[in-house]
DNA sequence: GCAAATTAATGATTTATTCAAG
DNA sequence: CTTGAATAAATCATTAATTTGC
């Protein structure tokens, strides 16, 4: 018996009951892995389009959704800024001014340092288009997978837990590019995606 | 079929074109005023559902989306919070619970059942801990219009959103009018220029 | 070994701050 | 200067780890 009716047997990440019971998202370690090698790669505050390229991806490790995805970059670029903060006190007492808070200051000088702040989430519908909206925001080229993340990623699989998730894992990431494709140089005129994630939480 | 992308005729900022150009919303006098009548009704965080009503109903006055709708009372919300706290600060250092506002006027004969346990957090611009847990969150119907609309205090629990769970009604709309101006009822069936509430990239 | 009780992580919301169009 | 929009910070809340008493 897998799947107990009212419990959510989870093996940190994976099934998460029969279907009906839904708590909140429980990413399979697989997914946790992917989703930390993006970050660690650079991306931090993924389009909406990257985000549903990468949920689409995801899926095949189990049960996400976009918002998934967007939650988690959120949160992890906030947990990873307030741990260095944190670590930083805790040193050297910088008490003067928070030279590193500003994120778009120096943040990484990281070599793929992804600056890409678009506004998230949706875009603007239909018809009208918003035309130039042209924020200043630098906006990079971002490849999702790039391609030296993956390709030995997938070859380690750490089995420590239990492999409940369906669909087992195995995939090979190694030919699913999200971005890879021409991640849509948004240099120029980008549409102002718009329409906060908040909204549409519901339905 | 003139879907009429957009008369927005406004009296604040102007006429803003024949429905191509649209940088970001521009709210019509009538808009604004239905919208400050809500807010002031108590109205605080409406529901994505309250919103669409809402959008579709001051769709009648011009452009406008759901957005623009969660955007302004977020904006508003929160203004007013902030522009109070300001004048507080400044004028007797309200130490106090202060849950009655001194700004306003006429609010204060609360009687009705609205029962905000809200512990007007704020006050202090200073990030307080809330310190108790207060898991209490009494779900309670939102009254969108309250007979006595207390001022700023923020009425509003921080509802959450469950996905399906919608919190039931959805308060009427047809009745509030606002002034002498009728409303017109959603008969007109606006084009409405969509909801793009639901999203884009969530599932 | 096992659950209840407790704690640590972290997913999901809300609030505050910042940015920039008009 | 006003304010719609977007982002970051703070908070809430649920689930997994871990501990504890049997």
């Amino acid at each position: 018996m897998d799947i107990e009716g009212g419990f959510c047997i989870k093996a940190r990440g994976g099934y998460v009951g029969g279907g009906t019971k839904c708590g909140r998202w429980n990413p399979t370690t697989e997914q946790v892995k992917v989703l930390t090698e993006l970050f660690r790669s650079g991306l931090r505050t993924p389009s909406t389009d990257q985000i549903q390229k990468i949920s689409s991806q995801l899926s095949y490790y189990g049960k996400i959704e976009s918002k998934n995805v967007f939650y988690w970059f959120q949160n992890h670029k906030a947990r990873e800024r307030q741990k260095r903060r944190r670590v930083s006190v805790n040193h050297r007492e910088q008490k003067e001014n928070h030279y590193e808070d500003q994120n778009h200051t120096n943040n990484n000088n990281n070599s793929s340092s992804i600056k890409t702040n678009i506004t998230d989430i949706a875009q603007l519908n239909n018809h009208q288009v918003p035309d130039h909206q042209h924020h200043e925001r630098v906006i990079e080229t971002l490849q999702l997978f790039p391609l030296n993340s993956f390709s030995e990623m997938e070859a380690e699989k750490p089995m420590r837990f239990f492999p409940n998730d369906c669909r087992g894992n195995a995939a090979s990431f190694s030919n699913y590019t999200i971005g890879a494709d021409h991640m849509v140089h948004m240099d120029h005129h980008q549409y102002h995606p718009t329409l906060d994630l908040r909204l549409s939480f519901m339905s």
